[in-house]
DNA sequence: TTGTCGATTGAG
DNA sequence: TCAATCGACAAT
């Protein structure tokens, strides 16, 4: 199936699982990595206390408040990048957390490009691996991910018959509602850790008296 | 200008 | 469970 534009333009939480099962095709450095994605996360703008578009438009996060189908990488942890595809309408920001993915094409890329020794199914398991694997840095934010000439570009998506849902991994805020998304039974989902600390009084996190 | 914290990962 | 490591942003 072609990307429409239009399939990428609403909600996070409503486009978020239609990429589920999506080709995306990286050509960074003229080396060609394909992933098929396994796991994402919605991003809401300013209506999601968990958002980077939470407060407002600032210069990191701008392109969340562009057109939808552009790449958002922003750098985390001091070490490590992680890739989004933006998808509110022109002005509205919102953005989807690619996760993990099942490499299709290029694994010998994303080893050479990925440290430790990961087995197959783990090298693009967690946003940082992904990222990594397919070459994926600031660099390439704001790439139209529909343009046929962009290094970085949704190939196709797929008619999804089945997902699960629950709660984003290592976010503490905004915990009600499940934002998170994955296909059942594949190995290169990442597994659930909770967010570190709490905002606000009484933050429960005490162990015992 | 300074201080706090993070949409993570890998080691202990 | 914890350290690595630094950019963004809120608070001075």
């Amino acid at each position: 199936m072609t990307v429409g534009r239009a399939q990428l333009s609403g909600p996070a939480l409503v486009v978020a699982p239609r990429l589920l099962g999506a080709t995306l095709l990286s050509e960074v450095g003229g080396l060609r990595v394909s992933a098929r994605i396994t796991e994402v996360e919605a991003y809401e703008g300013e209506r999601d206390p968990a958002s980077h578009a939470y407060r407002g438009p600032t210069r990191r996060n701008e392109v969340m408040f562009g057109e939808a189908g552009r790449l958002y990488c922003y750098f985390v942890y001091g070490m490590h990048w992680c890739a989004n595809v933006t998808c509110g309408r022109t002005g509205v920001a919102a953005a989807v957390l690619l996760r993990s993915a099942q490499l299709l094409e290029g694994e010998t890329v994303a080893r050479s490009r990925t440290p430790g020794h990961p087995g197959t199914a783990k090298l693009a398991s967690g946003p940082a691996r992904l990222a990594r694997s397919l070459g994926l840095s600031g660099e390439h934010t704001g790439l139209d991910l529909l343009a046929a000439g962009s290094p970085v570009r949704l190939a196709s998506l797929v008619a999804i018959g089945e997902y699960e849902a629950g709660p984003r991994v290592g976010v503490a805020v905004a915990q009600d509602h499940p934002w998170r998304f994955w296909l059942p039974g594949e190995p290169s989902v990442s597994s659930y850790r909770r967010g570190g600390r709490r905002r606000g009084p009484g933050n429960g996190q005490t162990g015992s008296p």
